[in-house]
RNA sequence: GAGCCGGUAGCUCAGCCGGUAGAGCAGCAGACUUUUAAUCUGUUGGUCGAGGGUUCGAUUCCCUCCCGGCUCACCA
């Protein structure tokens, strides 16, 4: 860098400095980014563009990886050379044809030796690298080769200083005077860079940098922070958590869970589609507050001035649809509930439901376990899946073949609570048993609420593998037809997996007239105190008036099933930016009045 | 909301029964033309989460607060 550059640079940090300082804690330097910052301000002292955007690649990692697979001859090391020129060279090195190849990525690893260096670049293949790696590994294997055994999501560049003098030194090795005065190479930052395929002595397949009309190799964006450690990677939650981009570029599991995560909601919607249901949007907020029993988030319309609730549910919205000829109905969207936060819960959740006129919450039994059996295999590629650990520290495994298991609440409260037909009907009796348990029962709740969640006491660690519940007390479920054999209880079902409730469907109540006074009963209970109840919504039971035809309808919490299909314990790992407190230095009152 | 545990360099972590801090990686300087966590030599870097208290002296002890993790409660 020229005394003059570095003058320049350091007084263009400097103010940076000093204004970031000013802005926020987030923002604050260190020496390594001070150092950083200074390399790019140098770059546009120089009059160079510090973040270019006129490179286009030909290829990518993945790419490169299924050329090296596809000839036997590029298993075994081999040099370069042009497409036509002749490939068996009189030096006695094998060399072969590859292409002029141009790749992107960001650095993730450096290494000069000497007038060499090895760059490792990460792209939007990385998810799928580890596979390419271990192919290659086999192909070499099957040809007589040793394995690499490479793990990791990258792909090397190969800089030879020969090839590009000039840009080599300027990268790398920097010195008073340099004809070009542009930034160093640190890792972190995306490159671009050209050449042709070869494989090293030691067999990396590699993209070999030379230079044409323009450089072999150009930073494309400086990054400003480092990146953490590369070999112990970020581990803390909280950052992790925080900052998802950080954790996505050097933590290869979590960009597969993501990977994963939509490709489940891409079979959820495959499978719903090719059966006749329509995807739909509906209200993300109500004036009323229906669907489910939660306590919700209010917010306010200015315009209007009105309140509105985000909601807890879609179901009222999707069964205004049946009645409206959609026979076969689907969302999937969030919801929004104003609850505590867990491994289990966060403040929105992504919901799937769907409704099916015709049919049955037997039928809908029938189809979730077809649905959640044929995610398993594409996304795991068997039915079976491990899920957290068993007692003893083994991988517990949750077989997801149809048929579920099913059980009715009451046989769960005999086999599992030890109880009578006589004591299940007893309320103070079931109390009791519960107090013994130490679970704890609101006194507002009625029979059928004691009932369940009795039954949830005690039957949890019986449903871990996959079963369905069934059998519901009325009084639970105001929006569930009535069993047409016993009208104390409902149609209906949810369904546990690993312990955890992943599913809960209905036979629809369509009888407005039993729906106004279901609906009454919620008020009533309101009143009494229950913070969670649903308000009388007219223009549902208008709807209703004018014809549900007998459908079953069933929602699917699907980060629970993301949980479920990619092994993670906690929601917060299959939800890319989960709902914390603010960080330091991000307080909600600073976004209110922007220019304070 | 309650209980327990934690917050030390950019990252991963040591340490301190009170005398204002260390390692590895990253960074910086140098050597090295096929590396694989490259190696070797030298070296920079810290308001020890924040505030208060005790003390001659606090990263260490005490209190309050902030943030996170786990467990419980509510919920899907």
């Amino acid at each position: 860098m020229s005394a003059l550059g570095r003058a320049a640079a350091g007084a263009l940090a400097a103010r940076l400095d000093l204004l970031c300082a000013m802005e926020s804690p987030m923002l604050e330097r260190n020496e390594l980014m001070r150092q950083r910052l200074a390399k790019i301000a140098a770059t546009r002292a120089a009059g160079h563009i510090p973040y270019p955007n006129d490179f286009v690649p030909t290829a990518t990692s993945a790419d490169a990886y299924a050329w090296f697979a596809a000839d036997a001859r590029r298993l075994a090391p081999f040099s370069p050379v042009a497409e036509g020129e002749d490939a068996a060279a009189d030096s006695g090195a094998l060399k072969l044809p590859a292409p002029w190849t141009r790749m992107a990525g960001r650095v993730m690893a450096i290494n000069v030796k000497g007038k060499v260096a090895f760059l490792r670049i990460q792209d939007r293949c990385a998810v799928d690298l580890p596979a390419c790696r271990t192919r290659d590994d086999d192909l070499r294997e099957a040809a007589g080769l040793d394995r690499r055994n490479q793990d990791g999501a990258t792909f090397q560049f190969f800089f030879s200083r020969d090839a590009d003098p000039e840009t080599f030194d300027a990268l790398f090795k920097p010195t008073e005077g340099a004809a070009w005065d542009g930034p160093r190479l640190d890792i972190g930052d995306f490159i671009g860079g050209q050449g042709r395929f070869f494989r090293t002595k030691t067999g990396e397949p590699s993209l070999h940098l030379a230079a044409n009309h323009e450089p072999a190799l150009r930073i494309l964006t400086k990054a400003v922070r480092p990146l953490p450690d590369k070999w112990h990677g970020l581990s803390d939650k909280e950052t992790r958590h925080r900052q998802r981009y950080v954790d996505l570029i050097v933590n290869d599991e979590v960009r597969e869970v993501f990977r994963r995560r939509a490709k489940i909601l891409q079979g959820i919607r495959q499978f719903l589609d090719s059966r006749g249901y329509v995807e739909v949007e509906t209200p993300m907020m109500h004036p009323i507050l229906g669907g489910a029993a939660a306590r919700p988030f209010r917010t306010h319309h200015n315009a209007l001035d009105m309140p509105l609730y985000l909601r807890i549910a879609p179901e009222l919205y999707l069964k205004r649809l049946v009645v409206g000829g959609i026979e076969r109905v689907y969302e999937i969207n969030r919801n929004f509930r104003n609850e505590g936060l867990s491994v289990r819960h966060n403040p929105e959740f992504t919901m799937l439901e769907f409704y099916r006129a015709y049919a049955t919450y037997e039928d809908l039994m029938v189809e979730v376990e077809t649905l959640i059996a044929e995610l398993a295999v594409a996304v795991t590629g068997s039915t079976s899946v491990t899920w957290g650990l068993n007692a003893d520290g083994t991988p517990r495994v949750i077989e997801l073949n149809a048929p579920f298991k099913r059980v009715r609440i009451r046989d769960g409260l005999k086999i599992w609570g030890g109880l009578t037909d006589a004591e299940i009907a007893d309320e103070a009796a079931l109390r009791k048993k519960a107090e013994s348990l130490g679970v704890h029962i609101d006194d507002h709740a009625p029979l059928g609420k004691v009932q369940v969640e009795l039954f949830e006491a005690v039957a949890e660690p019986h449903l871990v593998q996959p079963t369905f519940v069934m059998e519901y007390p009325a009084e639970t479920s105001p929006l569930a037809r009535r069993n047409d054999l016993q009208p104390d209880y409902v149609d209906r079902f949810e369904l546990f997996i690993g312990g955890i409730e992943i599913s809960n469907a209905f036979s629809e109540l369509n009888d407005p007239v039993d729906q106004h006074e279901r609906f009454e009963l919620q008020l009533l209970q309101k009143a009494k105190g229950d913070e969670e109840t649903m308000e009388m919504d007219l223009d549902y039971i208008r709807a209703l008036e004018y014809g549900l035809p007998p459908t079953a309808g069933c929602g699917i919490g699907v980060d629970r099933l993301v949980m479920l299909l990619t092994d993670s314990e906690n929601i917060r790992e299959v939800i890319l930016f989960p709902h914390m407190r603010p960080e330091l230095g991000q307080k909600p009152d600073a976004a209110v009045e922007p220019g304070a």
